[in-house]
DNA sequence: TGCCCGAGTGTAACCGTTTCCACAATCACG
DNA sequence: CGTGATTGTGGAAACGGTTACACTCGGGCA
């Protein structure tokens, strides 16, 4: 038989209502009744339903967290940002991975409903639009987006500056004299890719050069596409001198293929990522690539709705674009910004 | 205003237990009716409030999983398989994460209190026997423990088999002529870094090797401390000729300072890891090390949990030891099994 | 002295489901 | 054509909390 706080009343000798007063700490409870009802509850191991509470209180302090197929350190590093947010406000989490359509999120979002007070929603599919639109959500829900291709004025949104930080990687490989520089693509129909890849081709442009079909090798964010992909790049002829993968995994994978290939990185091929997962300056040569700051970027996801939830109807959704920095390691073979010798 | 079961009632003209026959398939309901209820529903877009579901049913379809610090793919992987596998049921996810005291754990637990049906708890640190025993579970609660060292027949148990997987490794390396064979340790009072450190232990014996205390540093499981622990070990004289690091995120931290130190892997310095986490196999050079299986063990986890939900009072709670496999990359240098040049 | 006020407490309505039980209508069957 | 089973439905009591409201009881103050 489950312990109640009826049977804790019982045992204090108080009604139920002090008993709640005492847990929730509202409303005045005397120091003596107050002891009393701390002790009972110990000695019964009473712990409150939550369920129940959320019932009466219309609230559950769980945040849910909806996410793609992620893999590797982005997820894990996300999904460690969110909790450590959410713990440090005594908000539980919910998480549920692996939503590829706009089905499975829908019914995904549907199955939270009542379980969480808000929601954050990562939905890099370029379609994201309609899904958003079509979001079944309640208006008691807030939801934050995070890099959704998508700003609708209902949600808050949190968007990473992919263009900026890919034009950057790209820039910097065009200054040390990159003339062949080729994109290995995220998958398609996905937000962050594309973006990945204006950037690319933006900064091509921005440096004289015209992006070339042949230049951009389909991938999705697994190593194994970078493997994949990178073979296929070198066997390009004139093949490219450099390589810009559209996030670490592949650059990785990539390394590897270009190794096999009986080539040197950088000196015969420049190899650049997108993430900086802590790995990257691990791997030989240490990766050049975008730092995003991954658990940042969840933590922030976290505070705003948290802040939002706070606010209530009095919360304006916001949208924020995190800024990405440059992180040049030795991938690249131009540190110095110098050209490297086989450029040169 | 929300929208209730009772809304739908009066819509289709029904009495609110017709509504909810109609959404738990329970019970028989004229066709017609049925369609109606559906159609008022959907009309209405109404959705079960789960926290007055779960109250009323005591179940919340909902599976606790309490993690310590983890980090990179070995979480990520985790996860997913949990989640994968409950998804599959039906079930839902709470996660929290970076547990490490005990304390922590037994908080998390609390706050848990009906919010899941069941748990699933990974505690490597070595105290985690008082942990189990003292924790504060409701014999309402199913409880998997994950890599704990401890057998509790009050709870199922899934248990890597460190020390086989430390021993094949170790016993590969010395099967091809290594005779000073260093060990990057994980962090301390760990049950499976203590685990693997025993299986390296056994055999350097097996092999007729003396384990010393100098050639095993510690570590934390991080790339950046398998960085720093090679380096160390790069420093000992005479020079060890491998490196065992406790998982492949401190392994792939040594390959990185060995080949700073100037030298060479294999040719110079074995390496391997334990885990096999996806990127593995893209660094340079592909990493040999101990395949766990990592969402597969996840993945059994939340179906023995599951399992013993089904079952309930009649279920038996076992204890299960997943096999690991010696996966053979480069990085040790005896792919064939034949010693490499430096040591013939 | 009478009145007001605040501290401390209890009663009971409510939150939105599920489910037990009762009951009406229909049907098969001897 | 009665009878017992079966199908379809509704009423209302749980489930375990929170909280609005009412009440008692002293103490301060005019």
């Amino acid at each position: 038989m489950r312990v109640t706080i009826r049977d804790v009343a019982t045992r204090a000798g108080v009604s139920v209502a002090t008993v709640s007063r005492v847990f929730n700490d509202s409303g005045p409870v005397h120091e003596e009744t107050r002891r009393r009802i701390r002790e009972a509850a110990r000695e019964l191991r009473y712990a409150p339903n939550s369920a129940a509470r959320s019932l009466s209180t219309r609230r559950t302090s769980t945040l849910g967290v909806l996410l793609p197929d992620l893999h590797g350190e982005f997820f894990s590093e996300i999904i460690r940002g969110i909790d450590l947010t959410a713990q440090r406000r005594h908000h539980h989490l919910i998480v549920s991975s692996s939503h590829n359509h706009r089905s499975e999120v829908a019914a995904a979002l549907r199955a939270m409903r009542g379980r969480v007070d808000g929601l954050i929603l990562m939905s890099p599919a370029v379609d994201a639009e309609t899904l958003v639109a079509e979001l079944p959500v309640p208006d008691t829900l807030r939801v934050v987006l995070l890099n959704c291709a998508v700003r609708d004025p209902r949600f808050d949104g949190l968007e990473i500056d992919n263009i900026g930080g890919a034009r950057a990687v790209v820039e910097h490989l065009t200054g040390c004299g990159h003339r062949r520089v080729a994109m290995i693509l995220g998958p398609a129909r996905n937000h962050d890719a594309d973006e990945r890849r204006r950037g690319y081709r933006a900064a091509l442009r921005a440096a004289g050069l015209e992006p070339r079909p042949e230049w951009e090798h389909s991938g999705d964010f697994t190593d194994a596409a970078g493997y994949q992909a990178a073979a296929a790049l070198l066997r390009l002829v004139p093949r490219p001198t450099a390589i810009v993968a559209a996030n670490d995994a592949m650059a990785i994978g990539a390394l590897s293929a270009v190794r096999e290939a009986g080539l040197r990185v950088p000196e015969d091929m420049a190899v650049v990522g997108f993430d900086d997962v802590p790995i990257a300056r691990y791997v030989h040569p240490p990766l050049t690539t975008v730092r995003v700051g991954i658990g940042e970027l969840g933590a922030r996801a976290a505070e705003t709705l948290l802040e939002a939830l706070a606010e209530g109807e009095a919360h304006r959704p916001r949208h924020v674009v995190v800024p990405t920095t440059l992180v040049v390691r030795d991938s690249c073979g131009c540190r110095d910004r110098s050209p490297p010798a086989s450029l040169a």
